[in-house]
DNA sequence: GATGAATGAGGTTTCATTCAT
DNA sequence: TATGAATGAAACCTCATTCAT
């Protein structure tokens, strides 16, 4: 009986919550935060303006919800990754594979993560980079281990690190499932790329 | 009576048009195009709103100014550094270096073409993509040219070239004029970095 | 169980109205009746808004019936002074004395009946000032009671009525329990006070 | 010519500012701050609600405008009365008369004053809530001064100038230019009947 | 008795823009 | 050159209210 009272069980609440969500990410991936208007996102869920606030105190707090969401899946992802692998360059390796293929198939939020990070309020800001020196940290322990071990040849790690993250979260602004790529190759060739930059005992 | 032949000369003006440049770059930068009120921009100026509409038919038009005028400028630049190199390597080498040194010596305005393209009418987009992608095109053709002379191993030109712009640009959001660095030295870092991924015989 | 009896009963839910009349009164009260969101009304007694309608069929509803109550009480209060007292003086002292202590008792209440007239349906305000009059009429015959036998001396009664009601009614805005003055000796001073004032053979 | 060129001289917006200005006035008066949407206001005066933020910054500045402007100019009124009586009697009876003339003429402004401090934002009721105190000092020592003097039997000063603001101030509410009595009688029949109130040596 | 989910109207405020001066 | 005065659209958000459950 209850699960056949879905309104009552809050089952559809949690949808149309979700519904919200993915109308949001996807808007302000398209245009921005400050681009997107509430009026849009309600209108993409078929619901009016001041039903969303029945799901989120404000557009700020969603902006929040994205971020910190996003952020804390990564996060468990790449430590996921780096956690089964044994020396640095695999954990490098398994490192860059698990960011860019997030990246890709969360392409829309892992973006708005990073574009909108300006949009947030000062005390959210806070919160949201200081999670980013976390993630970032992550890597860079990597290449400071490779680097003290003689695998990697690395003169600034804090460096390295941002230009790998650019450089790959730069996925999540062109990649398109079915593109001319596979998402594995992708992966492939710009791990590699990487790691031949940094590998010891190169040219 | 200075300021009637300034007038008549229009020095005056070109300097307040140059102000409003500059603080419509600033605030672009910090806050984002739909971010950024003329408001906020005739304050930091000095003026009033409706006068800006002396110097810029509309927001979007003064988006396009900077737009153009930055994009064009990168292009002679690299276009410049490419021309002076004899073989791939230098060539690649140079282009790196001066975009780089672009994205650090105006980074905000780098900054601005690269992240409110979204926010440019669809005439306006299609134009400055159309002229991002020829800029695009001077780098890939350098690493194609390496590649058929057997100096560069790039699985694919244009992935390279994406890796390259991202991991580059990238330089625009967190560099800063005395920092750790010197730009000479973050320039280096890069291009050794990026050089050695695309090296053929390494590994 | 008792739970159960208790909904039968009817008593929890008596409980429940009180709750929100109270509440009510106090917001209403503290930020007037267009400042006082229903949303406010059930947070503090602890409900959804939509629990409200269960028990006053509207905002304007709600605040009648603060306003009926108030008054009801007030005139039975004052009706019941006076019929205690033998003679014009003693009626006019017992009257204001009832009053007094009636707002400051009372003062949340009877500061609302008095400050959201103008927030009343044209219906309600009607019947409110109706009966507001015909409260007022209460004084307004002691004094020509007293003016007739020569006791006081009152050029205008309505105008000293209206002179009382304000003076009086203002204790609900500054009163509070065990404040630098006691009750009994605030009600005597501003009995004093009036009574002199209008008590022939002065000055 | 300059004076023929009035908007270049701004007098017609001084015009609006105060058509505006009167128009909260009278709205605030009628329905109360947060009865009084910034339509209502903008329609009255015939401007566009948007139009209004040009003359002023936010609803709640153009509340504080009406009380900072109505206090100022009462204060100056009663202390000019009060500096032009010789002794106590003359005192109170002058800044009683004055207090009454001021809230029969400017009885919505003087009203708004009084019942509208709960509106203010914190920091702004702060501010006038310390100038009313101020004021109704002006009252307290005309009544200790004569009491020093034995002209006045005052229990408790506060407290009898509670009595007589509020007496006083609630003309505002009731008071129409044409009623039945004329202005100067309601101030002789208020004044007398406060004055017999406090005087020494009644009954 | 109480809630969950939704609404439509309306709130204040900001926006880019215009145009006469 | 620059402003003053106004606009209309749209921004985010809150409101009282409804109704099925």
């Amino acid at each position: 009986m209850q699960s056949a009272s879905a309104a009552a069980t809050g089952e559809p609440a949690r949808i149309t919550e979700q519904s919200i969500y993915n109308a949001a990410v996807r808007l302000i991936f398209e245009r921005g935060y400050h681009g997107t208007s509430l009026r849009a996102v309600a209108g993409e869920v078929g619901l009016q303006m001041s039903s969303l606030y029945y799901y989120f105190p404000s557009k700020q707090d969603l902006l929040m919800q994205i971020m910190r969401r996003t952020m804390s899946d990564l996060m468990a992802t790449v430590e996921r990754a780096i956690a089964k692998a044994a020396d640095p360059e695999g954990r490098l390796r398994a490192a860059i594979r698990a960011h860019i293929l997030f990246h890709a198939k969360r392409r829309e939020e892992a973006f708005v993560v990073d574009a909108e990070l300006r949009a947030l309020a000062p005390a959210n800001y806070a919160a949201v980079v200081a999670t980013r020196d976390r993630y970032e940290q992550l890597f860079a322990e990597v290449l400071r281990d490779g680097a003290e071990q003689g695998r990697f040849r690395v003169p600034d790690a804090k460096l390295a690190v941002f230009a790998l993250m650019a450089m790959c979260t730069g996925v999540a602004v062109w990649y398109r499932p079915h593109g001319r790529l596979s998402l594995e190759r992708v992966a492939d060739i710009y791990t590699d790329l990487f790691l031949r930059g940094v590998l010891a005992g190169g040219a």
